[in-house]
DNA sequence: AGTATGACAGTCA
DNA sequence: CTGACTGCCATAC
């Protein structure tokens, strides 16, 4: 029956294996999901993950490495509070190294 | 079924 | 460099 995951689970998915001290782009997991166009609704996805604890959501930030979505995290600096935890520093609001700390699904589970 | 929204991405002026 | 628009996909109403 109905076994197919919807988008976000999908999403869920991909945003669970993000290793710890990782970080990865909506564009990175649409791509991954194989709708590279459907950024936006990773987002979304993400809006959803509210319902899931088990979703590491402060690990996705935009391809610019902005915490655009921290406004979500309580609308307070919890998210790069999250990040630096994982020695991810964070610089007005941007995550900084970003390319070195970015994890690409499209790279990293491009074996499994 | 159509419209509106969204934590994006990319392009143009 | 900054600002604004469009495109594309999925969900909610």
């Amino acid at each position: 029956m109905g076994v197919e995951k919807t988008f976000f689970e999908r999403v869920y998915e991909v945003v669970r294996k993000i290793p710890f001290g990782r970080v990865t782009s909506y564009g990175a997991i649409a791509q991954y999901l194989g709708t590279s166009a459907s950024a936006r609704s990773v987002g979304w996805a993400m809006n959803a993950s509210h319902n899931d604890d088990t979703i590491p959501a402060h690990r996705v930030v935009n391809r610019y490495g902005l915490l655009t979505g921290k406004h979500h995290f309580g609308g307070s600096n919890i998210m790069k509070n999250l990040l630096e935890n994982e020695g991810i520093k964070i610089n007005e609001n941007q995550v900084k190294n970003f390319n070195h700390h970015f994890w690409n699904p499209n790279i990293e589970l491009e074996s499994l």
